[in-house]
DNA sequence: AGGATCACG
DNA sequence: GACGTACGTGATCCTC
């Protein structure tokens, strides 16, 4: 059910302060900051778009004391003064407001947050209302017709989920604020009082008045201190309680329905220089795009080309897919705000055929290659190769550089690219290839002209990209191009184009036997349940579970939803006890193995039986690589229905399939960037580092481990690397936290040099926002110095993980590049199938030895020097199972 | 479109 | 004693 609020009411001074934290600091031409109010904008917009029609009202703080600083000298005294930066955009903050129509309201001697009260309570008999704002004092408003959003992190405030989170119905939020205080208005509460107690208390005696009647009852030491404290209840009550009887003199209907496009606005966009917020029709760029119509606009363009140091290229095609792509027209550019489009294989008529622009693109191509800039080249070298031209080099890719430069960033796409180092936008292919009924089947029936202002654009773009980027980027990201990602595309584009074969009637085999066990188990959990529902629906599956077959439910987890979760960690502790819980967890899990790999596969293999995944190089924030359509990279290996799926992927005739893993890599970096004596020493003596580790924190021989030692140990090595604590070690131990807090204890007094190396990057990494790979790639942790506890806390883990993550995919990306450069030379019939992240598959020849080996384990074992030996692991078989 | 779940390193 | 609790991905199905 969709909450449509027919007022909102939007808490402008929280949304200004997030608009500020969550843009770069752009400015103007001039130097005049905009990022607060760029975001504010974008903010508003959102907001409009998601709710037409709604009427809104803007609530601002008013300059000056309210009535809570005359009564509390220190409340929000610890707030830092605005920064400057943000103070010179109020006024444009606040004129924007104005030109989107909202009614603004800024009330002296209150708060926004009293404003809104204020209205919310005027209106709420007979409207629903939306109250935009993250802060909690504010949920204290919330009931049937009042919702609050918190817009940061997307959660809807209702009677129910305020109950969840809190603790206590809305009503009673206030009170527990005087009880808990808050830190961020600088009010304290009751000392050793948290939501916890504070609701615990507020369920037991029904309000704070109750529990100062009964104070004397509550035992330990948070009873003394309440009964110490509570002189401060009133005061904090006081405070945190909203003013609901402002005089604002606003009738409903004079409340303005905001709007997201107007002259007004448009101007002020334009003086901020917010392009990519005016519409198409403006004349954002002063662009000169053409059409290369005949032979000697070919010359022209060739001479151009011959004599500029780099140029912009970019391919429009008849396909996503690279390998079906054919190319429809090339676009070029040579310098700003120019570009050419050559229309190749339109149906529109052109002068030039096919065949004599391909025949003079792949000369003019070939012979200017090292002077190629593009946009993710992986995907038009492809296409290029698909014409016969061959590609081997080339002088750029913006989406790497951009990767380069922050892998962080969410996407890398020509559009998100334009948007945020140049401020423009780019024409959406959408709007060329049309929509609905009135759309192109392929961008070859687009009409030449449009195609032109599309595909020329994407190049001039491309090209001040490049221009950009390159100002800004660092001397250490451009070698990491260099020496791994740039040459690094072409291992991939082999490995893509070759693709992995598949027995596809083993395949279809193992699809059919997963059928016939789950068509038994769906029977089963029918029967069971004693009716039929949707075993695929978590919501039906805890209906089913947790209502109609009363399962227990006591301290299980809940998922955001409301429901209780039927998770496998979950449903894998009550399996013992519920038959059908049994039944469930294996139709889960072979439901899976059939419908997202046997069955799928198969049906997307070429005529060939060969499979062909995309590897992607700009996605992941640690600089490893991932592979989509299909994944790759997740082929099923724990379970012994799913190993059965690898044993599709063999070799072909007169061919095997070897398979070669590094050995512990992350955990061998870990002892190399801690240099902790007892690792570097064990994997100095190739140990086994799980039971070396067992040895340690359990006090015992060596020889004397035994299996169970040894699998805590090896939980807490893995454990390690993502930066766990007793708490997720116990749970992943099933074992008190207690017992846990003794493993970790004991971990780190034995390898106090890990601990050390852990708090040392978190340090450091305060000040410079990253963390850096041994090859210099950063992953940036912006969210290391965050207020929020548990933001912080998952940018530690990040950070502490980051360097090792990052470290292995650098070394197994080189190796990659070495080992093709040996195949080239060496042994050109072997085939690089797959990579799993630490894992090399390829086809070599059956009569390949492990001597034949030599070298390219060598090429993986020693390219990159740590302070322990890299050690990798190999295997050779008939499929991909046997050689694992 | 987003959430829940689960496949991998 | 309070907060919440292991990093990095992609695919599928359900729900709205």
């Amino acid at each position: 059910m969709i909450f449509r609020p027919d007022l909102i009411l939007i808490d402008g001074t929280s949304y200004i302060y997030r608009a500020f934290h969550a843009l770069p600091p752009l400015t103007t031409s001039t130097g005049k900051p905009t990022g607060a109010t760029r975001g504010f904008a974008a903010m508003l917009r959102k907001l409009i778009e998601k709710y037409p029609g709604v009427p809104m009202v803007m609530v601002f703080d008013a300059k000056g004391p309210n009535f809570r600083n005359d009564y509390y000298q220190a409340y929000k005294a610890n707030r830092p003064p605005m920064p400057n930066e943000l103070r010179v955009q109020i006024e444009d903050i606040k004129k924007l407001s104005r030109l989107f129509n909202f009614t603004v309201k800024e009330e002296s001697g209150v708060e926004a947050d009293d404003v809104i009260a204020t209205l919310a309570k005027q209106f709420k008999r007979d409207k629903k209302i939306l109250i935009s704002s993250p802060d909690k004092d504010l949920t204290q408003l919330v009931e049937e017709n009042v919702i609050q959003h918190n817009s940061m992190s997307n959660e809807f405030f209702n009677n129910g989920y305020v109950k969840e989170k809190f603790g206590v119905e809305p009503k009673l939020v206030a009170e527990l604020l005087a009880l808990v205080g808050d830190k961020a208005d600088n009010i304290p509460g009751i000392t050793k009082v948290g939501n916890k107690t504070a609701s615990k208390w507020l369920n037991t005696y029904g309000s704070l008045e109750n529990i100062l009647i009964n104070s004397e009852e509550i035992t330990g030491v948070v009873g003394q201190n309440l009964r110490d404290e509570k002189d401060v209840l009133q005061r904090n009550l006081f405070l945190v309680s909203l003013k609901q009887d402002i005089k604002l003199n606003l009738l409903f209907d004079d409340i303005n329905v905001p709007a997201s496009s107007s002259e007004g606005l448009r101007d002020f966009y334009k003086e901020l220089e917010f392009n990519s917020f005016i519409g198409e029709n403006s004349e954002k760029r002063k662009s000169e795009y053409k059409t290369i119509k005949n032979k000697s606009e070919l010359g022209k363009l060739q001479l151009k080309i011959n004599e500029a140091k780099y140029f912009a290229f970019d391919t429009e095609t008849t396909s996503i897919n690279s390998l079906e792509a054919e190319l429809v027209g090339a676009s070029f550019s040579v310098k700003k705000d120019e570009g050419f489009y050559i229309p190749i294989n339109h149906v529109e008529q052109t002068e030039i055929s096919a065949n004599e622009l391909i025949e003079w693109l792949k000369q003019l191509l070939e012979t200017n290659q090292n002077k190629i800039i593009g946009q993710n080249l992986k995907y038009d070298i492809a296409v290029l190769r698909n014409h016969g031209i061959h590609i081997k080099e080339f002088f750029a890719d913006t989406m790497l550089m951009s990767y380069a430069t922050n892998s962080t960033s969410s996407r890398h796409n020509l559009d998100a690219l334009a948007e945020y180092y140049l401020n423009t936008t780019t024409i959406k292919y959408e709007d060329v290839i049309g929509k609905g009924a009135k759309k192109y089947k392929s961008f070859n029936q687009v009409p030449i002209k449009d195609a032109t202002n599309y595909a020329a654009e994407d190049a001039d773009i491309t090209l001040q990209l490049y221009e950009k980027l390159i100002e800004i980027i660092d001397k250490s990201s451009i070698k990491l191009l260099q020496t791994i990602d740039y040459p690094l595309l072409f291992v991939l584009l082999e490995m893509e184009q070759k693709g992995a074969l598949i027995d596809t009637s083993h395949l279809n085999g193992l699809s059919k036997e997963f059928g016939t066990k789950l068509l038994n188990l769906v029977k089963k959990i029918h029967e069971a349940s004693g009716s039929v529902f949707n075993i695929d629906s978590p919501k039906q599956l805890s209906e089913i579970l947790f209502e109609k077959l009363k399962i227990e439910t006591k301290g299980l987890k809940k998922t955001s939803t409301g429901y209780f979760s039927t998770s496998e960690s979950v449903l894998q502790k009550l399996s013992d006890e519920n038959e059908i819980v049994k039944d469930i967890l294996e139709y889960r899990s072979l439901a899976k193995l059939k419908s997202t790999y046997t069955d799928k596969i198969s049906e997307i293999c070429d005529q060939n039986s060969r499979v062909h995944t995309s590897y992607h190089q700009a996605v992941t924030s640690t600089g490893r690589l991932s592979s989509s359509d299909p994944n790759l990279q997740n082929i099923p290996i724990r379970t012994k229905e799913g190993i059965t799926i690898r044993e599709a992927f063999i070799a072909p005739s007169n061919k095997k399939i070897l398979a070669m893993d590094y050995s512990q890599i992350e955990l061998r970096l870990m002892a190399h960037y801690s240099q902790d004596p007892i690792m570097l020493n064990s994997f100095k003596n190739n140990e086994d580092i799980h039971k070396r580790t067992a040895s340690e924190i359990f006090g015992v021989e060596l020889d004397n481990v035994d299996d169970e030692m040894r699998r805590r140990a090896k939980t807490i090595n893995f454990g390690l690397l993502y930066g766990m604590s007793a708490f997720g070690l116990a749970n992943q131990l099933a074992v008190s936290r207690t017992e846990a807090e003794i493993f970790l204890n004991n971990y780190f007094e034995r390898y106090s040099a890990v601990k050390k190396f852990m708090s040392d990057i978190v340090e450091n990494s305060k000040e410079l926002k990253y963390v850096e790979t041994i090859y210099g790639r950063k992953i940036h942790v912006p969210n290391i110095t965050a207020n929020n506890y548990m933001v912080r806390q998952a940018a530690e883990r990040a950070a502490i993980n980051g360097p090792l993550q990052g470290s292995a995919a650098d070394i197994i990306k080189i190796a990659m590049i070495k080992i093709d450069e040996w195949i080239n030379l060496n042994a050109p019939e072997i085939n690089m199938i797959l990579q799993v992240h630490d894992e090399l598959v390829y086809e070599v020849p059956d009569t390949f030895s492990d001597d034949d080996l030599r070298p390219i384990l060598d090429l993986m074992e020693n390219t990159t020097e740590i302070d322990v030996p890299l050690k990798v692991e190999y295997g050779f078989g008939t499929n991909w199972r046997e050689a694992h």
